[in-house]
DNA sequence: CTGATAACATCAGGCGCCTGATATAATGTA
DNA sequence: TACATTATATCAGGCGCCTGATGTTATCAG
């Protein structure tokens, strides 16, 4: 007989972050965002004039989709593409100034639940829960 | 300027849920299922005859999305609903045979995946790791 | 008993990410 | 130079989960 699974870290690892990701799409839809589309605002705040390859790298998903991401922002004037000079398929990806706003806007909500999140954490144990996820990471990638 | 996102807890929570998922996803293909589906047959191993509404509540997703998962394993002969006798609506869900030996193959490779999650932390961490969990879980549930 | 409310199953449509296929430009190699 | 390989963008279709709407059955209040 299968025993319960909430002794499973696997179990809590999924319950903890599907409640991350629901607070992240609550605290991001008043700006009109999900979090696809926040951390593609993040990245190229970060660093201007990424390829959608690059950029769907960084985000852990295909080309594909990253796609569909970049084509919604564009249409909302949050992100421009331009061609590449040097290149003729490579495009662009930057924000507009308008793009600019919204993602210091969205940081500051994605922020805001990082608090809480950390505020789960005893203050000295914080450093201790990244190096947890991060082992838990690379022993999934293996 | 948007910093790294490296060092924020949320986003390594979501990075190694991330690769689990693919792994579980991996692990489980060769059985013909994916995470949700033996979500199911491992709760209706341990609990048989739910609804439903009761296996949606319990895997976190909606009774429409249950719905089709449990089409599904109806399809594949692994699962069979029978209307309740007390009740003309409700349809309870029960393994098959097939569904009980799927469920019990399945649960061996997840049980593979877990061990290799928990070989990642040190063994007298694994109950502060579990731990935490929980908390990063309940603080996003508020 | 009657009518309102809640629970349940289910259909329809949307969104996000996936795989596969295709077209084009850049790059490496004979 | 010519050709194969690689990189990039993009179209088409599939799958899983979502919200909204609908119909049916239990349950409860009067």
């Amino acid at each position: 007989m299968t025993k319960d699974m909430t002794p499973l870290l696997g179990y809590r690892l999924k319950l903890a972050q599907h409640a991350l990701h629901r607070r992240l799409e609550a605290a991001l839809k008043p700006l009109g965002l999900n979090p696809a589309q926040y951390a593609v605002l993040a990245e190229l705040n970060a660093r201007p004039d990424q390829t959608n390859a690059d950029l769907a790298e960084r985000a852990f998903i295909t080309p594909q989709s990253m796609q569909g991401v970049l084509a919604k922002l564009e249409d909302s004037r949050l992100v421009e593409r331009r061609q590449d000079v040097r290149h003729g398929r490579r495009q662009l990806a930057r924000l507009t100034p308008e793009g600019h706003v919204k993602a210091e806007a969205a940081n500051a909500e994605v922020m805001r639940v990082e608090e809480v999140l950390e505020a789960a954490v005893r203050p000295d144990a914080i450093q201790d829960a990244l190096d947890l996820m991060e082992r838990l990471h690379s022993a999934m990638c293996r």
